[in-house]
RNA sequence: UGGGGAGUCGCCAAGUUGGUUAAGGCACCGGAUUUUGAUUCCGGCAUUCGAAGGUUCGAAUCCUUCUUCCCCAGCCA
């Protein structure tokens, strides 16, 4: 009981290129003009209003087009990071522009997850919810605007002749042989269009920029396209649907967001992001100064991988069980394993943000969550390989109640109580009949602390036909029971946890690994051919997940669905949230503990 | 081969208006405590910042050249 909690949260001094921007942006006093209409608005309703007391805004901008996975909880941690250190807000926003990929599910899914990360976006003063398309009207009027102002036209290629068009990586684009029709002529197709006069492909708004630009994303993107579709939010309402490239800036600016952090494949589109802005400033429609775009590296974890296409197939193919599998990287994934949202915070932290592709030691993470829950997790025992263990000295029948606190170092989770008899279940691994060199558990002639109770000496061991052990033997010394005066007068080395037999219930437990074998799914390893191309699905860890059936002590009966337990000696267990029922929860391994011993056994 | 980015310890990552011995975390290795081989504690862990030149009293920080890796040619986001 010797051990005091540390402060996780002043663990490390966050500090990264983007609070950089930050710091120097706030000295300049950047963004204190910028007034704020308690609601998204064009600059007209913006400036009427008083200035905005957020001093920065970002947001958190998800396509609901899937479910949420751990590089979404790097961006959700930094984004409303953020605004919670900086005196900000920080935006819940749905990017909901194209309406073949998105549901309502994913909607709602996805507000879970972010609440569940502890992140809000509303309180009694503003709720900071949003979806794009709720935006349409605004953003037809910027694109309006563009046409009238000679910075957008109605192309009427098709999507082959405007890709062949582009040009390439080192050669320019050719104009389209539509690039000049006139403001009428333009207006009049981008209402049409708006209309449903036409299918879909046959026009698409385009802006005017430069098609031969070194970069390719300003000949000419497309802004705004034809698409007959059920939107999930605006129904049957439209059949023109806005890029992303066009409808993101918009988004911001309307959201008076200061700093709109995304990741590096992005970088390209700033110089767009920044040319549609300075229009609608300079045409009224926007407030200035106009939100930054910043652009970090998005998270790569070793044995875990984060591709959507991959994710998908692991779920359609049946390697995992749905997309709230335990063993996936999914915050329902996570949920359900038992990783915490404190750990998810601890994690961000740990990783930090900035430009450089990495790829994170998953050891980082696991540690991550071992630090919170080693904190706040409730101990109890459970025999997962079990052996019978027959203290021969102690009176059949009879038996004891052993006071075990909760917790090692926080009394105030007090104690409860573990019924010590004479059969007892103990793990398989904690016997030796020859031992190994180190080894400190039983093995004849050796004395061992059956922890919280009595240090046992043990004696023998049986065996079936085939040599087999089928329980082991040992003696108990009575005046050595934890707690009492005596409990020191005989000193061993090794602790062993055990449970009960007459008290004992058993339970089902997934003993989870990690889904993949290999650090990098799918990638080369070291030795292959050259040209050998590898399969992520090839790297499937077999024995990503175990169920067996555990022996627990009696106090776990009463766990609750989502209740995180530490296992004494193994690690950290969950209630399943799905598959517990009422006096009969089902156990998840989140995480081992760390294991000095079989680490160098293995070595 | 056009454009845009990035290369600081095994993995992350501070540090970049040039200025004493290059933060911190994870991992790893010792040692102490321990009724979890856990936790906690203490100690160790980059004469060197992708490479080579140069400027300077002084460079991870400035200049030059080279090199490796990532992203961009959706009417996806």
């Amino acid at each position: 009981m010797s051990n005091t909690p540390k402060d996780l949260t002043s663990a490390i001094p966050a500090t990264n290129f983007i609070r950089n921007i930050i710091d120097a942006d706030l000295a300049a006093g950047k963004h204190a003009q910028r007034r704020w209409a308690g609601k998204p608005g064009t600059a007209a309703a913006h400036a009427k209003a008083p200035l905005d007391p957020a001093k920065i805004r970002t947001r958190f901008p998800p396509e609901p087009n899937g479910y949420l996975h751990f590089g979404h909880a790097k961006s959700i941690c930094l984004n409303f990071g953020l605004a919670r250190d900086y005196a900000g807000r920080c935006h819940l926003r749905f990017d909901d522009t194209n309406p073949e990929k998105e549901e309502k599910e994913y909607v709602d899914s996805i507000i879970d997850a972010v609440h569940w990360l502890g992140f809000a976006w509303g309180d009694d003063k503003e709720d900071n919810l949003y979806y794009a398309s709720d935006y349409f009207d605004w953003m037809v009027a910027c694109a309006e605007y563009l046409i009238e102002s000679g910075n957008a036209y109605v192309d009427s290629q098709s999507a082959e002749a405007m890709r062949a068009n582009r040009g390439t990586l080192t050669e320019p684009g050719k104009p389209s042989p539509y690039r000049n029709r006139s403001v009428d002529e333009n207006r009049d197709l981008f209402k049409r269009m708006q209309a449903g006069e036409f299918a879909d492909g046959t026009h698409i708004l385009r802006a005017k920029i430069d098609m031969a630009s070194p970069n390719i994303n300003l000949r000419d993107p497309a802004i705004y396209r034809i698409r007959h579709a059920t939107h999930h939010n605006t129904g049957d309402k439209w059949c023109v649907y806005p890029m992303y490239t066009f409808a993101h800036p918009i988004e911001d600016a309307l959201e008076n967001i200061t700093h709109s952090i995304c990741t590096l494949e992005f970088e390209d589109q700033r110089p767009f992001y920044d040319w549609l802005l300075e229009h609608l400033a300079e045409g009224g429609l926007m407030q200035r100064p106009a939100p930054q775009q910043i652009e970090f590296s998005r998270l790569n974890l070793t044995y875990v991988i984060l591709s959507k296409r991959k994710l998908i197939q692991l779920v359609e193919e049946k390697h995992v069980n749905g997309w709230d599998d335990p063993r996936m990287p999914t915050l329902v994934g996570a949920r359900r394993r038992g990783y915490t949202p404190e750990g998810f915070h601890l994690f961000a932290e740990r990783i930090g943000v900035s430009k450089s592709d990495s790829l994170i030691d998953y050891a980082l993470f696991e540690e991550a969550m071992r630090e919170v829950m080693n904190e706040s997790a409730e101990r109890r025992v459970a025999v997962l390989d079990p052996l019978k263990l027959i203290v021969d000295n102690y009176p059949a029948g009879q038996s004891e109640d052993c006071v075990v606190h909760n917790h090692p170092f926080r009394p105030e989770l007090g104690t409860r109580v573990m019924p010590f008899s004479r059969e007892l279940w103990i793990e398989r691994e904690d016997f030796m009949e020859e031992p190994s060199k180190g080894y400190r558990r039983l093995f004849p002639g050796n004395m061992a602390r059956l922890r919280h109770g009595y240090v046992v000496q043990c004696t023998r061991c049986d065996k079936d036909a085939a040599g087999n052990v089928t329980a082991v033997h040992c003696d108990y010394l009575p005046e050595t029971k934890s707690g009492t005066p005596g409990s020191d007068s005989v000193k061993v080395k090794g602790n062993l946890h055990w449970v009960s037999a007459a008290h004992a219930y058993t339970a089902e437990v997934r003993v989870y690994d990690r889904l993949f074998a290999y650090p990098a799914p799918g990638n080369r390893r070291e030795g292959d051919a050259e040209d050998l191309e590898r399969n992520f699905l090839d790297d499937l860890n077999p024995n990503s997940v175990q169920v067996i059936s555990a022996i627990l002590e009696p106090a776990l009966k009463n766990a609750r669905p989502e209740e995180l337990f530490q296992f004494e000696r193994h690690g950290y267990f969950v209630a399943d949230r799905v598959d517990s029922k009422d006096g009969a929860p089902v156990f998840n391994r989140t995480v081992t503990l760390k294991d000095s011993w079989s680490a160098t056994t293995i070595k």
